[in-house]
DNA sequence: TTTCGTTATATATTATCAAATATAACGAAA
DNA sequence: TTTCGTTATATTTGATAATATATAACGAAA
């Protein structure tokens, strides 16, 4: 069989998306650079998009998942809490899991 | 911990979506209605559109998935095709593993 | 008190996708 | 040979999402 199997998973609150791939992906790229904005322009993302996906997750989590500040040294920046990283690393974590899971199952699976 | 982990898989051939929980859904409602615009009217999707996703279907399929006429008594029908059923089979049996897997895995997650 | 790069927010524009509409072709049966 | 409901296809319209643009607020440091 060439036949590939692919997936998404995703983490809800209350009905709505707390977290996804795209949004792990910002999570990890503001660890990374310590700015929304340069963690935006990094994943080729416009900074509204970046702003408006960060505020859903905080929003959302159970506790906060980044911190910001504004003006100063710098200007300003944002990071990720020490929750925000766990919940990344649980994320990724159960991603590749499932992936391993998936590929299994469709090995074992017959056609007609 | 109130989240929850929600997945969509699909199966590709060459690099293109083959099939997801649309088409598995258009497909068993062609299965029920015997019929394309029956099948996309039971699902609140227009015509056009179902047809374009069962066109896609059977050209990356590798054995066609439906079969259909045109004109005659009751002006024509679809039919899922024996290897078309063993396909939508194989996939809800593996979405419903996934999930059963997902919620194991994300129960035995801790956060900080 | 001026400068700087950032967060935070609103608005307008553009691009993309979905839906609606229209029409030809078809073949069995009356 | 006319009728019927379907498959098959193109084109137009409308809705939605993504992007671009603009601007205020902020606070440390020069």
């Amino acid at each position: 069989m060439d036949y590939k199997i692919k997936s998404r998973i995703w983490i809800e609150a209350d009905g709505d998306i707390l977290l996804g791939e795209g949004r792990v992906s910002l999570l990890k790229a503001i660890d990374e650079e310590g700015s929304l904005t340069k963690a935006a322009k990094s994943l080729g993302m416009s900074y509204k998009k970046a702003w408006s996906l960060i505020d859903a997750v905080n929003k959302r989590a159970e506790k906060p998942v980044t911190t910001s500040s504004i003006g100063g040294k710098g200007g300003g920046g944002a990071q990720l809490t020490a929750y925000g990283k766990s919940l990344v690393e649980a994320f990724e974590t159960i991603n590749e899991n499932c992936w391993e899971f998936l590929d299994e199952q469709i090995k074992n699976t017959k056609l007609k």
